[in-house]
RNA sequence: GGGCGAAUAGCUCAGCGGCCAGAGCGCCUGGUUUACACCCAGGAGGUCACAGGUUCGAAUCCUGUUUCGCCCA
């Protein structure tokens, strides 16, 4: 029989994943739907950024996702994947930015309204690109449920969620120092600011006393000294002692610094008095409102100094500012020391601007009390964290958080739901605008909302129960709340994943996800980060166009470990196509075998013994060894996928998948059934191994569907009897019944044979296409050789025999478990080289017996060790002895000569 | 400064108490076998960073050292 004309001889993605995804879409195969008689799985996707395209990361996140739902889908559960995405206040409102920049126009030429349908033009734009490049993946996701962030409904949770905090105390606003991007020229929270080593240094300054006599300070930013209102020092530093309450004179400005005891100060740093600057720097604020001090912000919201800085540093930039200031002080006899000194600088982890800290005035989330049920869920169990190590990164942030501030001076975003009233100053938060100052009465038109927009993350933090439709009481969320995986990288494990577990169990009383499984970052193959500027980023959409979906999938997930970094290259891409192929060729094959016929009763049987709850059906019962050995494997494989999969160790699974379909199933099984599968040995034996195979290969199909979806559903779409989609075929769980040790240990030793005779006619050069013949001097194994002998075959041995003792005629041997093996060759055997090859197979062989015979003798080894591992090593060193007995009588055989 | 993690084949990485330590890629030798050269067969290649310790037994657990990486301040 030859292949099917319209398999092509590779499989080619293009021309089939199209159009498999469209039809599993139009059949609403992803689709979700509340069923209370099954178990509930949800997965709600980490929604990706409006910004732009999707990088290879994105890619990871969602394949991983992909292939937990498509794996829970075949067990039966009622699986949601929530999809969605994010509108990524400060990055989306900067692309958009820098594109009006482009037409030479800023967002406040067009003022908030328009700009913001600018930015809603481009959400939607990148939306459906993003949705798009998803699919291209194989995500199986209920589209008809995506969401977005700023939807009127998830609005409608932000609304709600600040207003109970709000009512609760939990909101606040306040003056603080605050970390300010001044080129985003916004306040950020301290998770949004990157402390990076620098070389900078430590100026040390000589601050005139009145009344005689100076203090001198050391500071890395001499340009905030114009904003200096005192210097403090450590109350028990005796060097400065007397100082304290004596005044200072500020050098360049002149004014009149009170010198305070403070305990905040660190003695050991630098001259052990410090300038005192509340307006820029949180500690300085401290201290500042101790002592009753002025703050005074001479660093303005654009990063140029203020009027406040006075002549001549007004208006200049804060690095212009510093050498000015250096310059006027040494040029003054006040500067008394420069010292390198590396110190970590805050950066805008958006845009790298050094951060200016400032005083202003924002909202503030109180997170301690929020935090305390999202460290006992982790704890206690409720919520485990996947891989384990995380655990402990996720409490100490937990239990050393601070406040979060919470608003944002942008417009791209939620809105904040406070209202002041023009004519009182009353501040009112409320769900929606108040008809009245609750106050003094004022019109609502006297009402003005803050301007100031939240920060993404905190609509963020409710995705789990604002996408399922919270605040109102949907059957999704009573079903599918608490979700039951969370899918995300570690970078944003205190961004997102600790902030969700805060507002969910605050909200719903329950922790938002059973299980937080997170994975690494992608890398280039070398290690390195991706990265433009490096020029080594990978578009997950090409990839997908070069080597198709299964493969980046593949590639992405094969010998992974959970929470690592994985490093993707082409050679990666490549084994992932070639898997694809090798699994379609396998398919090419079958279906060339087993023709166009519906199935039988026994087939029927065989499906349904997928299912969970099925017995074996009594059809199932091969007598052939390599049928039988099939089904051996078949059921090993399949519950160790499965039992990989349970713990999330999806690369460990598709290994293990992989490893069976390539090397065993493909390398044996099918190999070794062609001579029943071509008819040789008679019709009856030809008709069961076309069953097997049908049965084996459907399966292989549903085991890997949740890896490779495109290439296992275009082949369930060909074979015969197989009903619908594979998605909604039941994920292998072979009978244990299937499980066959004989068949398994027999095919070991039958694999073992057919290679040893590949190896003897290699290394003697017996011509590839050349028949030979074997004899097989079996020792106490005769059974076992007997069953599987006639797969000599695969090595071109066109008779064997057994025999009790050596062929007298010139052969080359080799022993295996005990297993004479001798090709008689007729004039081909170098009696030397034989000789020798023998002695060295023995020294080896020896080696090993004599390191295992140690080990046995070893003093406790008997009485402590497990009964199974000493019974293991017994096996083996009888082996060993076999071996070695085998070798030792060819070796003799050799040395009398060719005849007896 | 505090914490976490990693050092295993030429490269990138799995393995984390018990088989002669594995995979992908690379390398060497063969190959027009009626599924596959995106393939098949055979092969080379490793004091599992170093030093101690626990154990019948350590790549695997503990301690220390060295070198890298990441997170937090």
């Amino acid at each position: 029989m030859r292949p099917e004309p319209d398999l092509a001889r590779a499989f080619d993605p293009r021309a089939v994943e199209p159009r498999i995804y469209a039809r599993w879409e139009a059949d609403g195969l992803f689709h979700a739907e509340v069923d209370p008689a099954r178990r509930p799985y949800c997965i709600v996707m980490p929604p990706p950024n409006v910004t732009g395209d999707l990088h290879l990361g994105h890619a990871l996140d969602t394949v991983i996702q992909d292939v937990l739902v498509r794996w829970r889908r075949m067990e039966g559960d009622a699986v949601l994947w929530q999809p969605g995405t994010d509108h990524a206040g400060i990055a989306t409102q900067a692309v958009v930015e820098r594109r009006l920049l482009a037409e030479g126009r800023s967002r406040h030429d067009l003022g908030r309204e328009r700009f913001l349908e600018r930015v809603w033009a481009w959400k939607d734009e990148y939306e459906s690109h993003i949705l798009d490049q998803l699919r291209r993946m194989g995500a199986s996701a209920d589209w008809s449920r995506t969401r977005f962030t700023m939807d009127e409904g998830l609005s409608r949770a932000v609304v709600e969620v600040f207003v109970r905090y709000h009512e609760e105390g939990l909101l606040y606003r306040d003056d603080a120092v605050v970390h300010w991007c001044p080129d985003c020229r916004t306040a950020l929270s301290d998770l949004e600011v990157e402390h990076w080593e620098e070389d900078g240094a430590l100026w040390t300054i000589r601050y005139p006393l009145e009344g005689g006599g100076e203090i001198r300070v050391a500071t890395t930013r001499p340009e905030t000294m114009l904003g200096d209102t005192a210097v403090a020092v450590h109350p028990d530093d005796p060097r400065y002692r007397s100082l304290a309450g004596r005044t200072a004179i500020l050098p360049l400005v002149g004014r009149r610094l009170p010198v305070v005891a403070d305990p905040a100060v660190e003695r050991e740093f630098g001259t052990g008095a410090v300038k005192v600057t509340p307006g820029h720097d949180p500690l300085d604020f401290e201290i500042g409102r101790r002592h009753g001090l002025e703050a005074i912000q001479v660093v303005g919201w654009d990063g140029r100094m203020t009027d406040a800085a006075g002549e001549p540093y007004k208006g200049l930039r804060r690095e212009e500012a510093r050498r000015r200031v250096l310059a006027d002080l040494a040029a003054q006899g006040l500067l008394v020391s420069e010292a390198a000194h590396r110190h970590a600088v805050g950066h805008c982890s958006r845009c790298d601007a050094v951060i200016e800290p400032l005083v202003s005035r924002q909202w503030f989330l109180r997170m301690r009390p929020l935090a305390e049920p999202a460290i006992r869920a982790v704890r206690e169990g409720r919520l485990r964290i996947v891989p384990r190590r995380f655990t402990k990164i996720y409490l100490h942030w937990l239990e050393n958080i601070r406040d979060w501030c919470v608003s944002r001076q942008i417009w791209w975003g939620h809105r904040i739901p406070a209202y002041e009233c023009e004519v009182c100053g009353e501040t009112t938060v409320a769900r929606s605008r108040p008809e009245r100052c609750p106050r003094c009465g004022a019109e609502g038109t006297r009402l003005r909302q803050d301007e100031d927009v939240l920060d993404t993350w905190f609509s963020s933090a409710l995705w789990p129960f604002s996408t399922l439709g919270w605040p109102d009481d949907t059957a999704e969320l009573r079903f599918f709340y608490p979700t039951s995986t969370l899918v995300t990288g570690y970078d944003i494990l205190f961004f997102w994943v600790a902030r969700m577990a805060m507002s969910g169990l605050h909200f719903m009383g329950e922790v938002p996800f059973r299980t937080v499984l997170l994975h690494g970052l992608v890398r280039d193959a070398e290690g390195r980060k991706m990265s433009k500027s490096r020029g080594n980023t990978l578009d997950p959409v090409e990839l997908v166009d070069e080597y198709g979906a299964d493969a980046l999938r593949w590639a992405l997930v094969h010998g992974t470990a959970m929470g690592g970094d994985v490093n993707v290259g082409r050679e990666r891409l490549e084994a992932g196509r070639n898997f694809a192929n090798k699994i379609w060729n396998a398919g090419r094959f079958a279906l060339s075998q087993l023709g166009a016929s519906p199935p039988g009763r026994r087939e029927e049987a065989w499906l349904r013994a997928g299912l969970p709850d099925d017995r074996v059906p009594p059809g199932f019962a091969p007598a052939d060894l390599v049928d039988r050995f099939c089904l051996d494997r078949l059921a090993a494989h399949a519950a160790e996928v499965r039992r990989h999969l349970r713990r999330f160790e999806l690369g460990e699974a598709l290994a293990v998948a992989y490893a069976f379909v390539w090397d065993e199933f493909c390398d044996w099984y099918l190999e070794a059934s062609k001579h029943r599968l071509y008819g040789h040995e008679g019709e009856e034996a030809r008709a069961t191994a076309r069953l097997v195979l049908w049965g084996a290969f459907g399966t292989v199909l549903r085991l890997l569907h949740p890896f490779l979806p495109f290439v296992t559903e275009e082949l369930w779409s060909r074979l015969p009897g197989a009903r619908g989609s594979v998605m909604q075929a039941a994920y292998p769980r072979p009978p244990r019944a299937w499980r066959d040790p004989e068949a398994e240990s027999d095919m070991r030793l039958a694999i073992e044979l057919v290679r040893t005779v590949r190896a003897l006619r290699g290394e003697v050069g017996v011509e590839p296409g050349r028949p030979v013949r074997v004899v097989l001097v079996p020792g106490e194994l005769r059974p076992g050789v007997a069953r599987g002998a006639h797969l000599l075959r695969l090595a071109r041995v066109e008779s064997w025999e057994l025999a009790a003792r050596a062929p007298a005629e010139p052969a080359v041997a080799q022993v295996v478990r005990g297993v004479g093996v001798y090709l008689p060759l007729q004039g081909q055997v170098d009696v030397e080289r034989e000789a020798a090859r023998l002695e060295a197979e023995r020294r080896a062989v020896e080696e090993r017996r004599r390191r295992l015979a140690e080990r046995l003798a070893r003093p406790g080894y008997q009485e402590k060790a497990p009964a199974e591992v000493v019974a293991r090593d017994r096996a083996a060193l009888a082996e060993l002895e076999r071996v070695l007995a085998g070798l030792a009588e060819r070796a003799a055989r050799l040395g009398r000569g060719p005849q007896e």
